[in-house]
Order: C-alpha cells, then structure tokens, then sequence
DNA sequence: AACACACGGGACAAAAGATGTCCCTAGAAT
DNA sequence: ATTCTAGGGACATCTTTTGTCCCGTGTGTT
C-alpha cells in the first residue's frame, strides 16, 4: 500500500488533493444526511458550485444519491468510505506522524485520526470511533474502566458498538462529575460506556467546588467509599485532556484562581488537576476520585484529545508518564510537531 | 493492490487517465531520449503545449530533466517507471483481461502488456521485454529453444538482459531463413539469444522459396541433416504470429498463391505455415526445419504478437494448439475480445 | 568556421472548464 | 396554507488548459 502511494504521490500528486477532498465531502454527508449543498458547502468552507461539481461525479460513481430532502450516501458509498480510512491514512502519511509524535512526546503509542476538529466538527466522532475501537482491543475480562468527562469522551462512549466478548466489565467515572451538559458527565459516559460493553457501572454523585470540610464528610458514605477503593483498582483510565483556560472557564472558577492558574503558567487540565506546560502540578479540583499518584500506576492509561488548539495541553499531559496512549487528530498532531521544533 | 485501484477509480476515476498519461510520456521519452517537445507530441498523438504541462509537472517531480538537447528521464525517473509497470498493468485492468483471454482462446497462459504497437512503436520493446523475461524463467539445463524471425521476434532478443544461471543452453531458428533485413532474419535472432544467454547456437542457411529438388538436395548435407534433428529435439519455441497478407507481401509470394491464400481464406503464418481463421493448413512455404506435427508436440510453445492488427492471426494460430502461451499487447488482446463477442 | 536544425522557453489569443451568483419550482415540515 | 430548504437551471466571470507562433541558443554536420 504505501508503495503505490509513493508511485501515486510521484507520477500524479494532484490525485492526493482530489482524493482527500473527495472523501471529506462524502464522510460529512454521511454524518449529516440529508443535507443540502448550501449546508454542505459552509460545513467544508468550499463554494457552493464546488461542491456541485463534486456531487455530481460522486452521483455517477453511485456513492451518493440526490432527492428532494438532500444527499444520502449510498450503500456502496458507506462501504467505500469505510475503506478509504486506512487509505486517507497512508495518503496523509499519518502513520509517519504517529511515529514521530511517539518520539517526540516520549510515550507508547499515539494514534492520530485524519482532520482537525476544530475546523470540521464530524472529527471529533472518528477520534471517538477510533477510540472506542482501541478500547476494545486490549480490554480484558474483569477489567475496571475508568473515564472521565468532556465532549470528547462522549464521543467515546457515543462511537462505541454495541456487543463485547470479554465478562465482567466494570466501567467507573475517575472523578466526581462537573458541567452542567449531561451528556458530557463522567456518569453518563461511564453508564453508556458499560451498557454498550455489556459490562456493569457505578455513578459517583459529587458536585464541583464544594468545601474541604463537605468533601470529607461525603467520603465517610459507605458506597462512596466502595467506589473510590474501585478507582484505585482502576485497570483501563480513558480520559479527555483539555485547556486548562477552558475548563476554569467551563467549571466556573473563582477569579483569584484563575489568577493562579494564569500565573503559574497552566495550560493543560486533565482529570481535574491542572498542570503548566512541564507537567507541573499547578492545582487540583476540589472533588474525589482518581489520584495523580494512582494516575502513574494504572496499567492503560489513554489520553484523547482533538483540534489544533489542544496541542500544548496534549504535551503537558504526555510528560506526565511515559506509559501512555495518545489518540488524537491531525490537526492536533501537526500543532505538537510544530511546537516541538 | 486491486483494492486500492479499486478504490481510486470509485473516489477519483480522472485519476487513471492521468496516471496512464503521464507513463506512456515517461516511457516514450525513456525509448527515446534525449527527445524534444514536437516529436514527443507526435509520437503521443498529443498537443505541443500538452506535453508542456505534463512535462512542467514531472520536471518538477524530479523524474525527467530538460537540457538544450532535450528531455531526459532521471535515475530516479527510470525506477519510477519501473516499478509503475505492475501498477499501470492492474490499473488497466490487465490482469482481467489476460484470464478473459484464456478462457477464450482456450490456451494455457496468457500475458498482455500494455499499449498498442500499432499506435505507438515503443510497445513492442515493452513486448519483447516481458517475453524474454518470461523465456528466462521457464528456461532450464540442456535447454534447446527454437525461434523465428521478424521485428517482434528481434525485440525479443534484444530486450533479452545478458547473463543466465542455466547451463548448456542451445539456440536454433526454427525454420528456414526469409527476408531481406538481417536484423530480423531467424538467422541473427537466435545468435544474439544465444550470446545473450550464454549459450551456443546454429544457423540455418536456406533461401526462402526455393525448388522442390533443390531442397532435397540441400536436406542431404551432413551439417544441415543434423540441425534438422536438433530441431526436432526443440524444449522451447518462440515463434512470432504474422498476419498471412503481410507475410505473402514480405515473402514475395507469386500472384496465384495469394490468390490461393485469399481464396481459402488465409489469415495468419506462423513458422512458414499459412492457416485460415480457425487453424486449418492454407499452404506451406517452401523450406525446412520444424514441422507442424513437431510444433505440436513441444512442451514449451510461446507466440509473440502485438498491434490490434494482429488479432484475427493470434485467434487463428490459438486454436492450433492449448497447451501454448501467447505474450501480446492491450490493442491485439481487446480486438481479440471484441471480435469472439 | 559556418550552417541548418531541433531544442526549450516566452508570449498570447482562443477554447474549455471551474466557480460564484441568483432564480425557480418542488416537496417537507410546521 | 405557508414557510423553508432542497436541487437544478442559467449565466456571467474568472482560471486553467490548449494551440500556435516566434525567438535565441546549443548541437551536429558540412
């Protein structure tokens, strides 16, 4: 494969352009069908006649169909588009990417997903499938999976298929829950997540910003306790990383906070601690759940981050521990490479 | 492979077109470098400022350079064209082809190389090339290989690569010699075989439509006696496939035996025979060496014919026997399909 | 040494193709 | 019934491709 793809590059480079141009068209219909070619074309910043000339050879190559609603893709056109994956891939010499990001950021492995998401929303679904995917590779009987909250782990849970060989799965949100969207709350992630694995979760019911004093007292609950000795048992932590501005903003922070954060150079935020761009500790949420110590433990340890914007937080967070597994998308990939130059 | 060119042709049918243009220009300027923009738009069959273009692109792919005395391919060029062969060959469709041609013309093996010597001259090296690598494999120890003459027979051995690992290899011509040119005379093609491979080789002296009692006589010399029963003894021929109109017209044939040709509905020679459409004997040169009953009994028989011209003859001459190869190109092999639709 | 020849590159008009823009009618949603 | 958004048609505009001619230059020949 990445032979003819040489051959292609060399004797007919335009052919990559076509190619990858062809495809972003088709996967987005696909995750938005119907849809229009107005739509279509601001979702893919491209001209409306563009994306008219390219629906129509797409038209006669039986990959996609026009009616009155919009576009849908074909049959044929669902399976070719999961085919051309491995393809875009190679075209886009991911797989050279993901090596030299290995290196760079100095982890196990780093997987890297075509397109940025914060250009083109759909992204952030085939960071979530390739995820999901990951997950149920190394998953093991009577393995524990700890996860946290955000988008993107909602994609995580939201890609998963249904249906999994492996027993007595248990799936536990890593940290009290935060937000006020609930389909972003490690509990609704995590209860996702198990129903689809066939496997059994527990929710964690703790609010955001509470006292010290109020956080002790919650420890002293019987099932709170249960569940936080299950954390530390933890086999599997699949977690988003995020910008450290956003989720002060998102948690609503108290300002002096903020001010620290800011001034101690934070950047990264993951799991409810907040880390500089060395991975220092610069502060920890006031909730319960997964440790930073226990954090360096745990067996498999998967960070997920998407969008060019997360590119500093994603190297804060891989200096953290040498173990880890980073999926991530393009656009993020290329931001880290350029920032480690 | 084929699910990549699958693929391609789905997402991006322009792309074999392109890919296909640019090798035929890479390859014709190989053939004939160092060569200028006007011949090479002739001998294309395409636009001065076409060739421009496509020449700017691969100029700036490194795989051709131009000088004041013309364009020349690269090392880099020359190895891209190289390892494009298998690549343009699935890219058409070949493969598919070469089986579609077994089936029907109910032989044993089947090899189409790309082009149409009829349309462009160069394809009957790419002809001869593949024939000899082919000769090169199925070659084996004490080998006797018998051959004919003619211009695809002599780009045979002159694409041959000097050097073989096979011992006490035997060149005959198959049958008397004919013609004007020496170059494609029997005579001279088994001799630079023979050299080629490292190996010795014998000559047949005899002029083309010679007297009944002349060739008597002649068959009674010792040395001539001999040859025709080495070449009894022939493991591999390679014989090209002529259409009968050219071949009488070559031959000089007199008016009446055309005419008895035409009447009796001649379409191929091979080896000084004629045949009509379906194998059956037309007429017979006048001269020695193998004989029809001998053709069928050698292990190994290999035709070589290339141009759409050629069709009807290769049709013919398949039907002769089925245990034989035919090495020939894209133009002959779809006219063969069209006319046995 | 002088010549004719074929070379690449520049220039430019003509043709073809891609793109932006707007309007229209049909069908879905409300 | 109405409103909204869909695809398709039409057309001007811009870009790219293509055909054609000329020019200076280096090459091979005489």
């Amino acid at each position: 494969m990445e032979k003819i793809i040489k051959l292609q590059r060399k004797i007919a480079p335009e052919v990559v352009d076509i190619t990858i141009k062809r495809y972003n068209i088709l996967r987005n219909i696909l995750y938005n069908q119907p849809i229009g070619r107005r739509t279509l074309a601001n979702n893919l910043n491209l001209g409306e006649r563009v994306i008219r000339t390219e629906v129509n050879i797409l038209k006669k190559q039986k990959l996609l169909e026009v009616k009155s609603m919009g576009m849908n893709i074909t049959e044929e056109g669902k399976v070719i588009i999961k085919e051309l994956n491995d393809f875009i891939h190679s075209l886009k010499g991911l797989t050279g990417l993901e090596r030299e990001l290995e290196r760079k950021l100095h982890i196990k492995k780093v997987i890297v997903v075509p397109g940025d998401s914060d250009k083109e929303g759909i992204t952030i679904n085939d960071v979530g499938k390739r995820t999901s995917l990951y997950i149920k590779n190394i998953l093991n009987d009577n393995n524990i999976i700890g996860v946290t909250g955000g988008s993107t782990m909602a994609a995580v849970a939201n890609e998963m298929d249904y249906g999994n060989s492996k027993k007595d799965i248990l799936v536990l949100p890593a940290r009290g829950g935060l937000g006020i969207n609930l389909k972003t709350q490690s509990n609704n992630i995590a209860a996702t997540l198990a129903e689809k694995l066939g496997g059994k979760y527990k929710l964690l019911h703790m609010p955001d910003n509470i006292g010290k004093e109020a956080l002790k007292t919650l420890q002293l609950i019987p099932e709170i306790r249960e569940l936080l000795q299950k954390i530390k048992e933890i086999d599997i932590l699949v977690y988003g990383i995020g910008r450290s501005d956003d989720m002060a903003e998102r948690r609503n922070l108290a300002e002096d906070i903020i001010d620290n954060l800011n001034k101690n150079g934070a950047v990264a935020e993951a799991f409810g601690y907040y880390f500089d761009r060395n991975g220092n500790k610069i502060f920890e949420s006031n909730t319960v759940g997964l440790s930073l110590e226990n954090f360096k433990k745990i067996e498999n340890v998967i960070g997920v981050a998407c969008g060019k914007r997360k590119a500093e937080a994603i190297i804060s967070i891989c200096s953290l521990r040498e173990g880890m597994t980073l999926i991530t998308d393009e656009g993020a990939g290329k931001e880290i490479i350029k920032l480690l130059k």
